[in-house]
DNA sequence: CTGCGTAGCTCG
DNA sequence: GTACGAGCTACGCAGG
């Protein structure tokens, strides 16, 4: 039966559902069936948890759902069972009703099963749609509308019959979803990647709650400065068409008689730098037509590049940082003032992505980054990050003695590489101050980092090599970055992998296993799987085999160093809220995880926060070979 | 004017 | 044909 607990009535009766007069009856249902499974919603006036509102919580179990009209009543009476460990809540997207639940009540779920999040993990990498529409037809064979959901936009009165029926059966269905579910994860040894994610959601939750500040002056101030370079390398390119014969076709003759323009600064030009088809005209006046792409890779790697194409390189620069990160940023700020990114949970490797805005791939470059920051005197940031995350996991896989061993001792991973593999070149092209000679206390060799321009050089292949592994790389791909021929790339590789056979054995173990089976395995115990859908065309697609071969190599160092961070979000969740302590989650990039704590608790946090990280690392890398930096700052940084 | 795909850029 | 995983913005084209 269906029970609504609300002042506003309909007229007419009805067989599906009954008015009841207090919360108590809810309450005294719950007390004397103690599920240990209930499930929860809520129907909103819109997406936004800091402007819309919520309308309706349900809560209930197969038998009996309760509708709460939340215009009237209060749900903090219901803490007891949302915060409770022992009772497993059943929702479908728990993230989007959490921000409610907690906007409304100050009450953050715990012990969640995500419906959503079942279904991606499930199948993970095929990329379907997870919506509850789409699921209930594919695990219940049974057919649902939701469209009864936009009725509650901007809904007055009394609840209609079918936002009641509407509002239980967003009960039932993830109820009867998480029943066929639960066999489904145990058959594909799938339970500890949905009980990581579930826990993991409530994190991603909480930072879309907490939400980030920026400093509007300050970004304002930057986003001025690139302005005014990119005029500055517009002038040149247009002085350049001006001045030169050679451009003399693309020249204005008309020029702009403006009596308001001060005579030297009236262009000869009239050139839309944005638009791509006459900048490749006047270009392909330089290269004969032979020019076919404007990106930087390809003018990157022309030849003794006339100052017209290097300005063009910088001005195409500074106008994607204008434009993706110049004034409109500040047109993501929320009513509070503050950014509120939104997660996608679940993708093909088991990393996040972000967006609206994706703070993920705001310029590295720390005077962007510094412009988020906390405007209350009395918190500042404390962040970590894995030092080496990717290449720590690769060394762990391997289980190659060098790269450990260098891992281990904090030396400089690429140069000892480099060392190894180049020999007597190497050791040929040391300078007199060589920071990878220095001696060490122990005696040896620091192999460090060091400024030695042949060292440089060699350093930077091998370091491609070493980043390139994790993709799966080819010698045309490294031909491509390195700007060498193919068989000088080949050459290096195979250089590369007779001083590392390991770590050749390991990829290919992974991209053969990949190509067998047609899915692939993060490490133990996380065990994420991802389904390569397009497995059954191998034989008749050739390039298939070669995509299902990378992917098969990426996916266990991509996917595990992502099931690190989340387990690590989970921790630090976990202890923030057991020991109230004065930290907020604010923002997570791949390998990093950033927090704001109360100043006088900053130092404590701080080795806190570098313990959860590594105990994090450790259910994957138990010698404790990756290590967490923790820096505490004014601001948000790389 | 609006929708959609592509190119090219940003991040790890 | 040739490096893994993402999202955002502008352009350029198609259609009303």
């Amino acid at each position: 039966m269906i029970y609504v607990l609300t002042p506003e009535r309909n007229a007419i009766p009805s067989n599906e559902y009954q008015y009841i007069d207090s919360i108590e009856f809810i309450h005294s249902y719950l007390f004397e069936h103690q599920p240990s499974r209930i499930a929860v919603d809520t129907e909103t006036t819109g997406l936004d948890f800091i402007d819309d509102k919520m309308v309706m919580f349900q809560i209930g179990d197969l038998d009996n759902q309760f509708i709460v009209d939340t215009r009237y009543h209060k749900i903090d009476s219901f803490r007891m069972y949302l915060e409770d460990t022992d009772i497993t809540k059943v929702l479908q997207n728990a993230k989007f009703d959490y921000k409610f639940i907690k906007q409304a009540s100050g009450i953050e779920l715990d012990k969640v099963f995500d419906t959503m999040l079942a279904d991606k993990v499930i199948n993970g990498g095929k990329e379907m749609p997870s919506g509850m529409d789409e699921l209930a037809p594919r695990y219940l064979n049974e057919w649902i509308s939701k469209s009864a959901q936009k009725s509650f936009l901007k809904h007055r009165g009394p609840f209609t019959e079918e936002q009641i029926i509407y509002g239980a059966k967003d009960l039932i269905i993830p109820l009867r979803l998480c029943e066929v579910m639960i066999p489904m994860l145990k058959e594909k040894d799938l339970t500890y990647t949905a009980s990581l994610e579930f826990a993991a959601c409530l994190a991603f939750a909480d930072i879309e709650f907490n939400g980030i500040e920026v400093d509007k002056e300050l970004w304002l101030k930057r986003a001025d400065q690139t302005l005014e370079d990119l005029k500055t390398c517009e002038t040149e390119m247009n002085t350049i068409i001006e001045t030169d014969p050679f451009f003399k076709e693309f020249q204005d003759p008309d020029k702009q008689l403006d009596l308001w323009i001060p005579d030297d600064q009236i262009s000869y030009v009239n050139i839309d730098w944005n638009s791509r088809k006459p900048v490749l005209e006047i270009f392909n006046k330089i290269y004969h037509g032979e020019l076919t792409s404007l990106s930087k890779d390809v003018l990157g790697t022309l030849e003794h590049r006339p100052p017209l194409i290097r300005a063009f390189m910088k001005y195409k620069k500074l106008k994607k940082l204008y434009d993706s990160y110049g004034p409109s940023m500040l047109d993501k700020l929320k009513s509070d003032g503050k950014i509120h990114t939104h997660f996608s949970q679940v993708l093909t490797t088991g990393r996040v992505s972000n967006s609206k805005p994706n703070m993920q791939q705001i310029p590295a470059d720390n005077s962007f980054r510094n412009c988020f920051v906390c405007s209350d005197p009395d918190w500042v940031f404390v962040s970590s990050d894995y030092s080496s995350q990717e290449l720590c996991v690769i060394a762990t896989l391997a289980k190659d003695p060098v790269w450990i061993a260098a891992l281990e001792q904090g030396k400089d991973l690429h140069s000892v590489c480099a060392a190894l593999v180049f020999g007597k070149k190497w050791e040929n092209a040391a300078e007199p101050d060589c920071a990878f000679y220095k001696l060490g206390e122990d005696g040896g060799y620091e192999n460090k980092k060091c400024e030695c321009p042949g060292h440089k050089t060699l350093r930077s292949g091998v370091k491609s090599i070493n980043f390139g592994l994790a993709y799966g790389m080819s010698e045309y791909a490294l031909s491509d970055t390195l700007g060498i021929s193919v068989p000088e790339a080949r050459e290096l590789i195979e250089t590369y992998f007779k001083t590392f056979p390991s770590i050749r054995a390991t990829l290919q173990k992974f991209g053969d296993y990949g190509k067998r089976h047609g899915y692939i395995m993060t490490m133990p115990p996380f065990k994420r799987k991802r389904y390569f859908p397009k497995h059954k065309y191998i034989g008749e697609d050739s390039s298939i085999s070669g995509q299902i071969e990378r992917a098969s190599k990426n996916t266990p160092i991509q996917g595990s160093s992502a099931d690190m961070v989340k387990l690590a979000l989970v921790k630090i969740r976990k202890y923030i809220k057991r020991d109230q302590v004065p930290v907020k989650l604010v923002m997570t990039v791949h390998d990093q995880v950033d927090t704001i704590a109360h100043v006088d608790y900053a130092d404590t946090w701080r080795d806190k926060l570098t313990e959860l990280m590594e105990d994090a690392a450790k259910t994957i890398i138990t010698n404790g070979l990756l290590k967490a930096e923790t820096e505490v700052s004014r601001a948000w940084k790389k």
